[in-house]
DNA sequence: CGACTCACG
DNA sequence: GACGTACGTGAGTCGC
């Protein structure tokens, strides 16, 4: 049997060629239709070649649709520069469609993707089915597919090209093509390369060097020159350039390779087409004889007038998936079978993966076994940690060998070609790689959810949730296998059956769910920050998160002891003040100690009924003289940093590191900040001086220094930019103290109390201010308030415009974005009730200045562990992340090295994607301890 | 488990 | 006309 051969036809292409080759020409509607004509007559052309040998059995005709992609995202000047299509042409582009179904051929085009991917992605699994493909297109970018059974077809000049065209062209294969396109750059779609690199040097350097990556790391070490600088300097553009000519190649398309059979070219509806169009030319020919038969079809000509056209591509959301079968998955127990499922994921090239341990935090948990999925519906659990089922006497089941497994899945998981999907995989790769296992390269479902729906009605993007409201599915509860409370057993004491039903499931819900995620991205326009801000972070902090940072114990332990003598001394003073013994760590029963029982004021407050005992009013009662209240102030700053750091750090030690080890979300704060759990390093005290002690127990391993590195006023000056608020801006470029300068344009003159002032409006603003909110905080009254809101945004007009456009946006499309488009949906600001809506609205204003300095500092986050080691400075640890400051632990030899690159990569991080008005500034210390590097 | 309080940016 | 007010987090304690 002759094997199966797609054809696919970059429409796009066709369309301009046409344009530029045939005169005009106008059909009865008046409309002007040369390049129909000539597109027309090309597509006559290419079905002519239907019958030879090697003509198509299967063929489809691929167009752009819109001109806004998933590479805009990625570079916003990508195509920026591109003339507008032909003024005359625009009308013109329904009428390909029409001409192309005429043809009775499908034609097929994805928003958020070029034609090119689409093209990519059926070339990708035309051969995986053992297919051969021919490109019909001239586009160099297109010449990247070209291998043994995909070729390219010219049909202008007639030409098949192959690897040797390729060759003889750019002087590099195929497969390296996208790296010299990388350096080359396109000045035509604006990618930008390597500036004073073209053709023949690109091609010269991969030639030498093997890739792209090889030569921005070969380039610090080449000879002086131009070149050289060139290169150093735009490391970041060129690996910018390598992912705009890159093809996406898991576009999801709308037809299987099978409906793109082709069965003869029927007359109808091409003749109704010609005639109306008014091709008198073609219709003539079509009299004597169908495109691509020799002669006249009698079965095509019989279905004359009711044939019907070709599958009108309404192109469905959802790939179908089969139901989920929890009896399907597998539970792999000998290498035999391990190797069989190796071999599937390698064909798959796309598998979910999710690790089964016997704890919660991925730094202590011990591997229990893995699950594959390689396919939707499709997965294995394969044991590896399991126990009895009572975790003494009963024998435990027959597993493979840690060894073994890792040995054999070494190579997978590190091989390029197989992506490796997970939900919240950063904790997958703890796992994995304690086991001596790197897994790369990853896509995370989980950050996914959270770049598409930040915000949107999920309260989380755990994958119960997230697979119940994008799958409709409910997920096995962990409990319903581990039981709970005092019963509960570690999932290494579950029975396998059971482990194998709810490990796969996991794995096959991964899988679906990136099926779903993963064409939203690009449609969306998620693909910039998914891509470039978050993806790359999941590794990052995962090491971070296995550094840890040293704590001293015996430090925390003195300070316990002391506290715990102070807060004794305090409660028996507290008591003789009150008359009697209370609990007073219960607000309910202080506050009807002081409010009851002393009849002091300050009233009902809170939905409960209860008092309100709070800083506010404690300080107030204090104010007045009231002793006890100043007393409790005290005891509860001393009981809270006992209970939640002295005590609960001390705690977290892990035994075999000595060190803390946090775990961090990146999908815990709607605004694209991380948050820190079990313990939360982000809230460690600095304000009080009893509290800043505690930073002191976060210690540098001896002949290391603990390095803090912090963006000053990094949200007022990102508010400056995106605002754009020129005497902010100038005062941030003049290094000028920001809140003096704000105080001289509010108030006309600079002391301690209006630059007090002047600070606290600042912050106002970037939270959404309101009159009572200010007076409150200042403590004076609303109308007084409103004077200076006023007057703060007649100062800086641009302020109060980024407010009106940010809301504005919110309520016409529910979200707002940052500098690098991330989306936070505000799905309350249109909420009927004011409250509420003012909410939404508060939090709208602020969450493009919070998310913009979010985005700012993963990116520095992403670049700092490779310039550093660039620099040879491989000993340089980032321990912590503070949302503006960055921790590091080094060598006390290598800081004076290690600072200026770290002050660089966080002052430039918003660079290239966004080039900010106002510089960033870094502020650098370092010390013994965190304390000291403050 | 929710309310309250308070630690951080 | 009254209400209750700054944005984003996580954790410990109390008390139902």
């Amino acid at each position: 049997m002759a094997s199966n051969h797609l054809y696919l036809v970059d429409g796009s292409g066709y369309i301009f060629r046409a344009y530029h080759q045939l005169p005009p020409l106008t059909n009865r509607y008046g409309l002007n239709v040369g390049a129909v004509y000539g597109y027309t007559a090309m597509l006559w052309k290419l079905a002519d070649a239907l019958d030879k040998a090697d003509g198509p059995t299967h063929l489809a005709v691929v167009f752009d649709k819109g001109s806004h992609t998933f590479r805009n995202d990625l570079y916003d000047k990508y195509k920026a520069q591109r003339p507008p299509a032909p003024e005359d042409l625009v009308p013109q582009f329904p009428l390909f469609r029409d001409a192309t179904r005429a043809f009775s051929l499908p034609c097929i085009e994805e928003a958020g993707f070029e034609a090119d991917d689409i093209i990519a992605t059926y070339t990708m699994k035309a051969i995986a089915a053992g297919w051969d493909v021919t490109i019909v297109s001239s586009d160099k970018d297109l010449m990247q597919l070209i291998r043994p059974g995909v070729d390219m077809l010219d049909t202008m000049k007639n030409e098949r090209r192959g690897a040797d065209y390729v060759m003889g062209k750019f002087g590099v294969p195929p497969e390296k093509l996208g790296d010299v396109l990388a350096l080359m750059g396109d000045s035509v779609d604006n990618v930008p390369g390597v500036p004073g690199i073209g053709p023949k040097t690109a091609s010269k350097l991969i030639l030498e060097y093997g890739d792209l990556e090889s030569v921005l790391a070969a380039a610090p070490a080449m000879k002086p020159s131009k070149m050289r600088e060139n290169l150093i300097a735009n490391t970041e553009m060129a690996r910018l350039s390598r992912v705009l000519v890159d093809l996406h190649r898991e576009v999801p398309v709308p037809h299987a390779l099978d409906e793109l059979r082709l069965d003869g070219i029927p007359p109808e509806p091409l003749r109704a087409f010609l005639e109306d169009q008014g091709f008198k030319t073609l219709l003539s020919r079509l009299a004597a004889h169908a495109p691509g038969k020799d002669k006249a079809d009698p079965v095509a000509g019989a279905a004359a007038g009711s044939a019907t056209p070709a599958a009108e591509v309404a192109l469905p959301d959802f790939v179908p998936l089969p139901p989920i079968d929890r009896d399907a998955y597998e539970t792999v127990t000998t290498l035999e079978r391990l190797d069989a499922w190796i071999a599937e994921s390698y064909a798959s090239g796309i598998i979910a993966i999710d690790t089964e341990t016997d704890a919660l935090d991925s730094i202590s948990a011990n591997l229990a076994g893995i699950c594959l999925a390689t396919a939707p519906g499709r997965a294995c659990y394969i044991p590896v940690g399991h126990r009895s089922d009572d975790g003494m006497f009963a024998e435990a089941p027959v597993q493979i060998p840690l060894a073994d497994l890792v040995a054999r899945m070494r190579p997978l998981l590190a091989d390029a070609a197989v992506l490796k999907i997970g939900h919240n995989i950063k904790y997958d790769l703890n796992v994995l790689k304690r086991v001596g296992l790197d897994v790369a390269p990853i896509d995370d479902t989980m950050v996914m959810s959270f770049d598409l729906d930040a915000g949107q009605s999920l309260a989380g993007h755990g994958m119960d949730e997230v697979a119940q409201a994008v799958l409709d599915h409910s997920c096995i509860p962990f409990k319903e296998v581990a039981g709970t409370g005092k019963k509960a057993i570690s999932f290494a004491q579950v029975p396998l059956d059971q482990a194998t039903r709810y490990a796969g499931e996991d794995a096959d819900v991964t899988w679906r769910l990136w099926t779903r995620f993963q064409p939203r991205l690009a449609r969306e326009a998620a693909t910039r920050v998914y891509e470039l801000v978050d993806r790359p972070l999941i590794p990052v902090v995962a090491g971070m998160e296995r550094a840890g940072i040293k704590v001293d114990r015996e430090h925390l332990s003195r300070l316990s002891g002391r506290f715990a003598q102070e807060i004794a001394r305090l409660e028996e003073e507290i008591h003789g003040e009150a008359g009697q013994p209370f609990t007073i760590g219960s607000p309910q029963q202080l506050g009807a100690i002081l409010f009851d029982k002393m009849g002091l004021k300050g009233g009902k407050k809170g939905k409960s009924g209860a008092y309100s005992t709070d800083v506010t009013v404690l300080e107030k009662l204090k104010a007045d003289g009231v002793k006890i209240a100043g007393l409790v102030l005290d005891w509860r700053q001393l009981a809270k940093l006992k209970s939640t750091y002295t005590d609960a750090l001390q705690a977290q030690i892990n035994r075999d590191t000595g060190r803390v080890h946090t775990s961090y979300s990146l999908t815990g704060a709607q605004t694209g900040r991380l948050s820190s759990t079990d313990p939360n390093l982000q809230n460690i005290p600095i304000r009080s001086e009893a509290g800043r002690q505690i930073r002191d127990a976060f210690v540098a391993e001896p002949g290391n220094v603990i390095l803090a590195a912090d963006y000053s006023q990094i949200e007022l000056r990102l508010a400056a930019h995106m605002a754009d608020v020129p005497a902010l801006r100038e005062a941030f470029r003049r290094g000028e103290d920001i809140h003096a300068a704000t105080a001289q344009e509010l108030f006309g003159e600079v002391n301690r109390d209006t630059r007090g002032r002047a600070k606290t409006i600042n912050f106002a603003i970037l939270y959404g201010i309101s009159r009572w909110g200010l007076a409150s905080r200042l403590e004076i009254e609303p109308d007084e308030a409103q004077a200076m809101i006023s007057r703060y945004f007649e100062r800086f007009p641009g302020i109060s415009a980024y407010i009106n456009e940010t809301l504005e946006k919110a309520r016409a499309t529910g979200f707002t974005e940052t500098l690098f488009g991330r989306k936070t949906w505000f799905p309350q600001i249109k909420a009927g009730v004011q409250h509420i809506r003012q909410g939404a609205e508060r939090a709208a204003i602020n969450a493009p200045i919070q998310g913009s300095c979010a985005d700012i500092i993963k990116r520095a986050m992403v670049r700092m562990t490779p310039a550093l080691e660039a620099a040879g400075l491989d000993r340089v640890r980032m321990l912590l992340q503070v949302h503006d400051e960055l921790v590091f632990e080094l060598p006390e030899a290598d800081v004076e090295a290690a600072t200026p690159i770290i002050r660089a990569v966080m002052a430039g991080a918003a660079e290239p994607l966004v080039s900010l008005s106002v510089p960033l500034g870094v502020e650098i210390g370092t010390g013994p301890s965190w304390g000291a590097a403050h």
